[in-house]
DNA sequence: GTGGTCTAGACCACG
DNA sequence: GTGGTCTAGACCACT
């Protein structure tokens, strides 16, 4: 099940990407197993077929997916967990980001801890 | 002194935004110590007044600077400290994709909480 | 519709957001309608794309509308009414000036309540 | 005594009319009294010369006070009251523009007057 | 089609 | 000198 946030500035596109990803990752989908056509999916979303299309090329890019010909597409087979420095480096930098933020707001060491531990958990759960 | 990354996706003025709060937060400016005109900082940056303009009107309308009419832009002397419920919900959503992205690269609660301390800790050196 | 008057010293993209703030509240706009696009309306007004632009970025702000990417601009679906301490001390003080006006101008405290008065209810006309 | 907010956006010069005209109203400044020179008026303030000079050509051209060469600056005769159509029809806008401020921040009938009393004791006290 | 960003100018009021 | 507003274009990403 993908939960779109039309008002987010996050592209649609890259919501699907998100969420397919993380369902992969979290074992709710396996390799192997089909995910809905371009169309299917655009129908469920009320959304046009391009935005899916566009996300499924870069899960394809990403090797996460992968599309044969008159059959479907599917989940490819293994996900590779390779630390990625570059990607890194970029997290790190809108970590920083969002951390100076919350210190402008109030937050001190315990209380931004606290708060990763809540998202964290949060995320586990869902 | 203000770095700008050109090929960033992130726009120029948030750029500016971001920086200025940086070094407002790191003390480096001061409440009351004035900031370079729109002019002089679009020269310098070699971009157009108009962008500088757009980074200083929203930096004000948060409160971090104060502009007086004809005099310049100076650093406001309270920082907010207020709680900002609407903020925050979009701070733990970037941050909630964050901890995603890491949780897929092979990151375990033990290592994000060690990271969020490192840029935290980074960030704290004044 | 919108009517600008450009005699005015008030900048029209002050004018579009007051407008449209006045539609919204007289319920002639309700949460979920469509308002023009940046370019119909710029076409309409015979002024810049960039005018209209500011001024729904101002209302977004305020959370009068929303935008929703690729689709176009659309009226909240929930209204502020949240106190604002800030912005109630910069009404105060405006309306502290006009009140001085009044009184200059021979007005009392029954006269000015009356003012007062027959204005709400022109506005509250529905 | 005049107390300028420079943050304002009310023009200095705007906010000095403002008050030497509150001050003849309130009969603090009566015909005949001296009002300082511009030079002196400025050094007070802390502001240039040239701004204090405009804020008396304005006073002068509105009749409140009066220039004699080698003399100083005094306050003029007798103030008129008249009606200005003209000028009601102004403040009447602004006041229903912070009116529609004060609605869509929730506050009702009741409230507004409430607030407006408010206002005119304050003002009536200073 | 949509809005977001940016450029390269201009004019204005203010101090 | 300062910032604020506006114009008339342009390019971009997204849907």
């Amino acid at each position: 099940m993908i939960i779109l946030d039309y008002k987010s500035n996050k592209p649609i596109y890259e919501q699907i990407i998100e969420q397919i990803k993380w369902n992969v990752m979290r074992r709710y989908l396996k390799p192997g197993d089909a995910i809905p056509s371009v169309r299917k999916l655009a129908l469920e979303l009320s959304i046009t077929p391009g935005t899916v299309a566009k996300a499924y090329q870069e899960l394809e890019r990403q090797q996460i997916i992968e599309t044969i010909r008159g059959k479907g597409t599917f989940i490819a087979g293994e996900l590779e967990i390779k630390p990625d420095e570059k990607k890194l480096v970029g997290i790190k930098k809108r970590l920083q980001t969002e951390l100076m933020e919350l210190t402008m707001m109030g937050y001190d060491r315990k209380d931004i801890l606290e708060l990763i531990m809540e998202i964290y958990e949060e995320m586990r759960v869902c």
